[in-house]
RNA sequence: CGGGGCGUGGCGCAGUUUGGGAGCGCGUCUGAUUUGGGAUCAGAAGGUCGCAGGUUCAAAUCCUGUCGCCCCGACCA
């Protein structure tokens, strides 16, 4: 397929300072990407290799779930996006630009807008539907912090669909035909994945799932059941708490906490573990002071916090509010005769006795029970899962990953047709709003999160269905005329089978030549050394294993055909 | 945007505190010897020290401005 002197892959021997994640520092180092500006890259030949192999498989299982593809323009006008009413919401995220008649353009971050507008413009009766569209093309967002490689590009990779239906039945089983792709096509991909509930956001709508990439170092926390088949992002993980006995309410006791700031402070200096302590924390909503209580050990999850209070704005508030407010600094609040309204998360109401501050500086109480020393406004679930926590389908403990989100499903609603006025006509002749779903796949993201799961110190380990190459040949001295004729004979012969195959032609000694076939992922390679091919004998040796074996001539294309289509 | 760090040959860095020779390792080129896990020796090329102003006899080094990059936070494929 290709010789090594012909491949202009520059492998680097040290990590660029730019890179700190893994993938990135791979990429980079491999020859696969170089950077152009912040989060923009240019994918070299081995890069592109990947990516084509990634989009043609999602290629397939979309068009065999029933999607169409297209090709929408990256360039859309102003007038597109003021009627979704979004040229504004998305702020400074958008790229924007004017041609030369000072006409507002953006660059597009995303397609619900051209596509309803499309869609509408052609589809007038319900017989035109359901219809699942697709594309595969770049994306656009100034993202306030671009980083970490591919894994958050201002420019990127996106595989979009956009299924259109007369009603949320019609919806329903659109969107698990999306779901069962994305399953099948991760499954293909040879990663290993989870899918999970999660948060829809911003973006609007009613159910949504996340598929995830399971890989150490990624950004999202998954709680998982081992023993149903519950999975959910720790922002949207519906937390049981462990029942505890309630105790008999003691007296209300005020402890004098002289310095004491923090849970951990009381724990240590006066032995009340975090467990029996209550924190509060206090939140400015739309300009209105909130205060949020739990338990001690707990992390408040903002996201259920901001859904509950149903505001634009939240953010936590400052010292100087809170002790004009309560009359106490950050490390003495509680909820006791406190003046705003309080928020208690569920695992309170499991808690008795338990140590809070009392709203005085140096002051805590003791032995404090909810319903008798202070009501709550509301008491719901607000607070992040942890592992152990219970499932809330079969109530077995939850175990915690992590994962990089590649993939998103939306069910929409009507949210773009309404605003839009994206309309079709129903039997009785009545217009009718689409009822639409988007489903996302980040394809550059997803290459990166490939290395993520897969790589060891010597560099990446392709999945087999997506490495840019099947097969390196390295002979081990290219001066040795036999040797060299050797290579050639099984490069030919391995091409010719359809094999993508890299002959390392270069006259490099053969530590090189390992480092950098090990470096770039190749799935197998074959050394042809002096010794044993005295023996008629060659090296394979695969990827992911430590050890080679040594095998006929004769046997190399079967024994790799089997590896690679096994 | 807030906080932190960094810009010196292709890559990784030292030099900046205390102003006065632009250096080191890797890579690249030439030649020789090597050839199973990033060889050795000899020689060579390559940098207006991010950019613009200023201070000074003299600036990589001090001052001002500006651009770019990376990390932590809000965002998300």
């Amino acid at each position: 397929m290709v010789k090594s002197t012909e491949l202009f892959y520059p492998t680097l021997r040290e990590v660029p300072n730019e890179a700190e994640i893994i993938s990135h520092q791979l990429l980079l180092r491999a020859g696969f990407i170089r950077r152009n500006a912040a989060g923009v890259y240019t994918y070299l030949n081995l890069g592109h290799r990947v990516i084509k192999k990634i989009m043609q498989i999602v290629r397939e299982e979309m068009d065999r779930a029933g999607g169409q593809e297209v090709l929408m323009p990256i360039i859309q006008p102003r007038e597109l996006w003021e009627k979704s009413g979004r040229w504004s919401v998305y702020g400074d995220e958008m790229f924007r630009l004017k041609d030369r008649h000072n006409r507002d353009f953006s660059l597009a971050p995303t397609h619900e807008e051209l596509i309803t507008s499309l869609v509408n413009a052609d589809v007038q009766s319900y017989r035109d539907l359901p219809l699942l569209i697709y594309q595969i093309q770049n994306k656009y967002r100034d993202e306030i912090r671009p980083r970490f490689g591919l894994m958050r590009g201002r420019e990127f990779i996106m595989k979009d669909l956009y299924s259109f239906d007369i009603d949320e039945k019609g919806l329903d089983i659109s969107y698990r035909k999306m779901y069962e792709a994305y399953n099948r096509i991760y499954a293909r991909l040879d990663l290993k994945f989870r899918v999970v509930e999660a948060d829809s956001g911003a973006i609007g709508g009613n159910e949504s799932h996340e598929f995830m990439v399971l890989a150490d170092n990624g950004e999202s926390e998954i709680v998982y059941c081992e023993n149903c088949n519950y999975a959910a992002n720790v922002e949207k993980a519906t937390c049981l708490s462990t029942e505890r006995e309630k105790e008999e309410m003691l007296e209300l006791d005020k402890l004098h906490t002289e310095g004491q700031r923090t849970i951990q402070d009381i724990v240590d200096n006066f032995n009340i573990p975090a467990t029996k302590q209550v924190k509060t924390l206090m939140y400015l909503a739309d300009g209105e002071i909130i205060a949020v209580i739990l338990r001690g050990d707990r992390e408040l999850n903002e996201i259920k916090l901001k859904n509950l209070l149903a505001c634009d704005d939240l953010f936590m508030a400052d010292e100087a509010t809170v002790r004009a407010e309560c009359g106490a600094g950050f490390g003495s609040l509680g909820p006791v005769g406190l003046d705003v309204k309080i928020y208690a998360d569920l695992e309170v109401t499991n808690m008795s006795n338990f140590t809070c501050g009392a709203n005085e500086d140096d002051y805590h109480y003791t032995n404090v029970n909810l319903g008798r020393d202070f009501v709550p406004e509301k008491i719901v679930d607000l607070r992040n899962a942890v592992a152990g926590d219970l499932c809330p389908e079969c109530r077995e403990p939850l175990s915690l990953v992590r994962g990089i989100e590649v993939g998103h499903i939306f069910k929409l609603g009507t949210k773009y047709s309404q605003s839009m006025e994206a309309t079709f006509l129903d039997p009785q002749g009545e217009a009718k709003p689409f009822v639409m779903g988007c489903y996302g796949i980040g394809v550059s993201r997803t290459m990166a999160a490939a290395i993520e799961q897969n790589y060891d110190e010597n560099g990446i380990i392709w999945p087999i269905p997506i490495a840019p190459y099947h097969v390196i040949i390295v002979p081990i001295n290219i001066k040795n005329e036999e040797l060299n004729a050797a290579a050639i004979s099984i490069y030919d012969e391995l091409s010719q089978a359809g094999l993508e195959v890299i002959l390392d032609d270069r006259d490099e000694r053969a530590g090189v030549k390992f480092k950098d076939a090990d470096l770039i992922g190749v799935p197998i390679r074959i050394t042809i050394g002096p010794k044993s091919w005295q023996e008629n004998k060659v090296e394979i040796k695969k990827r992911w294993k430590r050890q080679a074996e040594l095998i006929e001539r004769d046997n190399v294309l079967d024994k790799v055909k089997a590896i690679i289509a096994p």
